[in-house]
RNA sequence: UGGGGAAUAGUGUAACGGCAGCACGACUGACUCUGGAUCAGUUAGUCUAGGUUCAAAUCCUAGUUCCCCAGCCA
């Protein structure tokens, strides 16, 4: 935890600068001493599944204005319930919020550390007829309930005395009654328009285990009785969340009110939506399940754990959750503009390397047979700090087949028959033969010759040339596996479908393909699991977890910006 | 047809009665030993209709469109 969670190093604590409506209400909070200045938030994620880029535009969001305030951000499992809840979540959501840079602290919290005081309150809210068991079934309730333009009908056991619910509570807890047969559910207004006032439930009877409290709690609370009163036992000031808990604020404040105890502000903004993926828990599930992808960190998921297997740095989602800026308006942001991000960071940071990808066979043909050069390479030219490394030149080498063309067309500026190209950081060479696969006709080798005078890619004569590429010694570069990833669908909205079929029909066939082929420059032999580079002219890579001694796999992370890729991509 | 929200360039996001700005994208051009990076430029916007005002994205009125809510999920 090294760095600061505020990106912009400045501090929003002044109404001076263009704040978002959350810090405008922080800095009016701060300026009438609403809460004598002091700002605490929390993150509070429910431990039933992996963390996605969606958290982390909450989790930035929250430590991050709890940085600029110099205050707290708290983090809280919202562990209510235990039939979906475990520790392996809870494991992974603590590495995936280390990972992106922040610290809660000693504050890791569960709603399930306040089930005494949430009873307590309840047995309050009993006393003050604000509360009573109710024997109806989850269907009855539902009927009870009434629609969106017909009021509710009231439970018959909305008139039990305070006695009879006291009774009756005390035996829910007990463990007396049977799973979903009876509800302790707040008095409130079954006419109200709003339907999450009519009559909410606080607590149902689930006998299953729980992951912190075992079987010490027949009776769990729900989200609505939990949560609220978890914020205010934390004191938080703000309470930050997502629009479809706008419905519920009124019974947040309800409870609060009722129970006379601190209480904190929600405040709704507008989930994150990426375009050419999903974000639902459910649609991520169903991609796992249905073997779409290969895991929950499959770098094809906007998963935090597929972000970072993708490549992705924790510098750069923080950049991107910076940049979408937070609003209520529902949006869906382009992915280019998070591709943007890790491009602009790894281009700072990122070593220089050569890879082939799919390997074409030069042969030099006036280069002395068994000599071999080192020629020096610059690492990163955004970093001089970074030096230089040796790289092997000999005799026969390989190029990418893309960068040959045997009939070129406009605007090919790479090799070709007759044509003198650059070997980056080597010599011009001049394309004299192809040779081809009599069956086939596929271009095997090509046949060229070098300039000798053009030794570290400059031609004394002040000849140009119009392209330069990369290039590995054929003797010398190692073998990998590289994984290409493109969008997993084909449509920026997946859900854009015809009548009748589901997000799968726009999975894209071609978002993963596996390059077994590739000649990777000698440097890389002994790089691990998340070294990133740039492989030139390429993208950044990464080195996957699959990979092993002698058995290098890469991840592609994001190409380069490829102008010529997108005039063939506009010809097709 | 109840209630709660939201509408600003292609996509996001500012401007809080006083010149509609920024970022990403797209498109030019310069530079380049990465067709990368960098630099310069172009493109393009206030949901609609009225009203108040010297002046409206902003205030008022009426409409339109979109999102959320009928779990003992969160």
């Amino acid at each position: 935890m090294t760095s600061t969670p505020s990106e912009s190093g400045k501090s929003r604590s002044n109404d001076r600068e263009p704040a978002d409506f959350i810090r405008q209400i922080i800095n009016e909070d701060n300026r009438t001493g609403k809460h004598g200045g002091r700002v605490h938030t929390r993150f509070p994620p429910e431990p039933n599944g992996y963390l996605h880029i969606g958290h982390a535009k909450s989790i930035c969001l929250n430590f991050g204005i709890a940085a600029e305030y110099g205050g707290l951000c708290n983090l809280r499992f919202d562990d209510t319930n235990p039939i979906k809840e475990e520790q392996e979540y809870i494991d992974s959501i603590k590495t995936d919020v280390r990972w992106l840079g922040f610290d809660w602290g000693d504050r890791e919290f569960y709603a399930s550390d306040y089930f005494d005081q949430l009873y307590q309150w309840a047995l309050k809210l009993i006393g003050d007829g604000n509360a009573y068991v109710c024997d109806l079934t989850a269907a009855e309730i539902r009927e009870h309930r009434g629609t969106l333009t017909r009021p509710g009908k009231e439970s018959p056991y909305r008139g039990r005395t305070v006695e009879e619910n006291l009774a009756l509570f005390e035996r829910m807890r007990a463990g007396e009654f049977a799973d979903g047969s009876r509800t302790l559910r707040a008095k409130i207004d079954m006419a109200h328009p709003n339907l999450n006032m009519r009559d909410p439930v606080m607590y149902r009877i689930l006998q299953s285990p729980h992951h912190r409290t075992g079987n010490r709690w027949p009776i769990c609370p729900t989200y609505d009785w939990a949560h609220g009163q978890s914020d205010s036992i934390e004191r938080i000031t703000h309470s930050i969340c997502t629009l479809e808990f706008e419905n519920h604020r009124p019974l947040y404040d309800w409870f609060l009110r009722e129970l006379g105890v601190f209480a904190p502000q929600q405040i709704e903004f507008a989930r994150l939506n990426l375009t050419y993926t999903v974000m639902s828990k459910r649609k991520l599930l169903r991609l796992v399940q249905d073997r779409h992808v290969r895991g929950w960190n499959d770098p094809r998921m906007p998963t935090l754990g597929g972000l970072r297997r993708r490549g992705y740095t924790p510098e750069a989602i923080r950049a991107f959750c910076a940049r979408i800026g937070v609003a209520k308006t529902e949006s869906t942001i382009d992915v280019q503009l998070l591709e943007h991000c890790v491009r602009e960071h790894l281009n700072r940071v990122a070593p220089r390397v050569m890879a082939v990808l799919r390997p074409l066979k030069v042969t030099l043909t006036n280069y002395p047979e068994g000599q071999v050069e080192q020629l020096d390479a610059v690492n990163n030219p955004e970093d001089p700090a970074a030096g230089t490394r040796k790289v092997p030149f000999s005799k026969v080498l390989y190029i990418e087949r893309d960068d040959f063309m045997e009939a070129p067309p406009k605007k090919f500026f790479r090799l070709a028959p007759g044509r003198e190209v650059r070997l980056r950081y080597a010599y011009f060479i001049r394309c004299e033969e192809v040779v081809k696969d009599p069956a086939s006709g596929e271009v095997t080798e090509l046949r060229c010759t070098y300039d000798p005078a053009t030794r570290g890619g400059d031609a004394p004569d002040g000849r140009k040339v119009k392209a330069t590429l990369h290039w590995v010694s054929a003797q010398h570069a190692v073998p990998a596996e590289v994984r290409l990833y493109d969008h997993l669908f084909t449509r920026p909205d997946p859900d854009d479908v015809p009548e009748g079929l589901d997000f799968t029909a726009n999975l894209n066939p071609a978002s993963l393909e596996v390059l077994d082929c590739c000649q990777v420059e000698p440097s890389l032999a002994d790089k691990g699991p998340e070294y990133r580079c740039q492989f030139e002219r390429l993208g950044y890579f990464c080195v996957d977890p699959d990979s092993k001694p002698g058995r290098l796999v890469f991840n592609r992370t994001v190409t380069l910006k490829d102008p010529w890729a997108k005039i063939q991509k506009a010809k097709t």
